[in-house]
DNA sequence: CGGTACATTTTGATCGTTCCAATCGCCTAC
DNA sequence: GTAGGCGATTGGAACGATCAAAATGTACCG
């Protein structure tokens, strides 16, 4: 007895197990799936009955091989666990599925090392693109090697170490880190403040530079002075924002506000400030960076730049697909605005009041 | 002139391009990338040096197509932008990366609907399984309809509406949600606390439904009152908390502390506490569920249960790796212990002090 | 009635890899 | 001298879809 009955339980249907149900070849079939105006009413819907009656299910990966093309984009962060990146990757997901693509996901936290390897990994996979957030100290050399230049890649929030600023060959969305402490500060300076502070973040990373440089360019143009030791560095997290809060009062003259590298950061200040008896929104101004959740909720409310990381996904995705459409148009720098938004905890300073 | 040239620009480097090179069969390289004994060391050396010479990259779609394998799992979560879930995310595509598998990401917002069309899409991809956590009132017949027996499907964290629960098709990796909320009102009990409401969540919600329970086991194990108005339903985030604190004070006798239906809540309703002059950790005791960063960071630090959502990732993902390995097997259901920190938002009722 | 236009369907090759069954040298044994 | 064995290699058919070109059938026109 040969096995010709049922379609046995293990086996996955097939163009051509359809193709037999309903007596037509398989072109046809496939014509059917694509919708195509070629085939007949009649044929299209016996067809149709018949993928119903199997459950065939599309196989795209067998379609792109052939065609040539590919229905996948990787998305590779560097901290998938920070909720900034989770917003960014659902609002990634969310305009990729939209456009007919499905998400590669790539989580490297933060070694340089992993990135390399999963990068590698997911090319295996033939993504029609890349959307990259750097690990810190990723290089611009090492990440070109690996993905090569027939697959194009969207960089986000980060450059890589050692990249020509404006002839890399990928395109890049970036915030606007630098106009956004700028308007911090100018904000402070606005209420009356004089003795500003940079408070946290690491040196050596890019987005902490440039909103360094914001800083100094508003208190620069306002005329007013900037203490060596109003810069304190610390790890972009609270529980070391909250210990390093003491440095800023080492030295007199004392700062009486602190614009802060992101939110993590001005809620450990905060912290730390209460826990030495001065209270921010009060004795003691602050901002933040990012808007992330807590922000609005924390005593008191934050002042802080809002980054939308959300739409910072939607944005990353859309610019990718674009540049899918017009692989040869030259690779763009796209900064997004960053907006402030004014809480409770800055201040003028208590002198003023 | 034909174009027998350089390997130009756009065309892909394939097996066959690397077997013309050094004047071998495809399937000579074929054994050599996978690393076969059966290559002569010589032929290797000049094949692997070739290989490096074009910047070839392993189709893996094909080689899948061909062996009628899959190499990428389905991730699909209700919330992504859950901080929760993102560890959750981080954890599974660090246990699949770990294994050889990439893992396809599809967030569904919380609607079924979307999940739907989400397992639709990802299954067109031919995923070796699927981890899902289901959207709210997603249904088990169609799910199972969509997804079908081929692949095998790991339920994370929620019931689906409609499963039976013992005999499901499918694996489950639940916590333990009943014991945790037990342990946390054992804790309020043995402190002293009488008057223990519950605050939160969605009676809908499976997940609410057990840590009710273990409420009310241990209440009733005391034989402690539970009053009806002490049970406070509200969505579960900070802001929903915090307007409905005024919810626990309407009727006499107010209650002096409660379990909270998770970390965002509990958070929330100390906000709410503060507002309201009561100082919690003091005039009343507050417990979470999760312990989510902010949760040991919160003034008062907060009580609660972790969960370890990046280890429960990482248990997902052996998990389904597991089924795999054998797909005969009987489906688990597997429930993942939580634990119980004390931290100084939990603290003896007012009257004791 | 032959020719041509049109609508619909099919055949066979192809995408990049793997598998199977040969094949090719080359050495040894009888 | 030939049969057999063994290590190394290879040709060609798959996998499940698509595409280009050719082949049907049907109708209409002079």
């Amino acid at each position: 007895m040969a096995t010709e009955s049922t379609p046995h339980a293990n086996r996955k249907i097939t163009l051509a197990d359809i193709a037999a149900g309903c007596d037509v070849s398989r072109a046809t079939v496939s014509l059917v799936l694509r919708g195509s105006p070629l085939v007949n009413k009649l044929t299209r819907a016996r067809v149709e009955e018949e993928l119903r009656r199997q459950g065939y299910v599309y196989n795209r990966a067998a379609a792109n091989l052939r065609r040539r093309t590919s229905s996948s984009i990787a998305l590779v962060l560097n901290d998938l666990a920070n909720p900034f990146f989770a917003e960014f990757a659902t609002g990634v997901d969310e305009a990729l599925g939209g456009a007919g693509y499905v998400t590669l996901l790539g989580s490297t936290g933060e070694s340089s090392a992993r990135e390399q390897a999963v990068l590698a990994s997911l090319l295996e996979h033939d993504p029609a693109g890349i959307i990259l957030s750097p690990a810190e100290g990723s290089a611009a050399a090492r990440v070109l090697a690996t993905v090569g230049m027939h697959t194009p890649l969207l960089l986000f929030n980060r450059e890589l170490d050692g990249a020509a600023s404006p002839d890399a060959p990928w395109d890049r969305l970036m915030l606007d880190n630098q106009r956004g402490a700028r308007l911090a500060t100018e904000h402070l300076i606005a209420l009356g403040q004089k003795r500003i502070a940079f408070f946290g973040g690491h040196q050596g990373s890019s987005s902490c530079q440039q909103r360094h440089a914001g800083y100094v360019e508003a208190m620069q143009a306002a005329g007013l002075p900037i203490e060596p030791h109003w810069r304190i560095e610390c790890a972009p997290n609270r529980v070391d924002a909250a210990a390093q809060c003491g440095a800023l009062f080492f030295d007199a003259p004392a700062p009486t506000a602190a614009v802060c590298y992101n939110d993590a950061v001005a809620l450990g200040l905060m912290l730390g400030l209460y826990q030495r008896g001065v209270q921010p929104g009060r004795d003691f101004a602050v901002t933040g960076f990012d808007d992330i959740a807590e922000a609005a909720l924390s005593a008191p409310p934050l002042t802080t730049l809002a980054s939308k990381p959300r739409a910072r996904g939607r944005q990353a995705a859309e610019l990718l697909l674009q540049r899918l459409r017009d692989p040869q148009a030259t690779p763009e720098r796209t900064v997004a605005p960053v907006q402030l938004v004014i809480r409770a905890s800055s201040c003028p300073p208590p002198a003023a009041a």
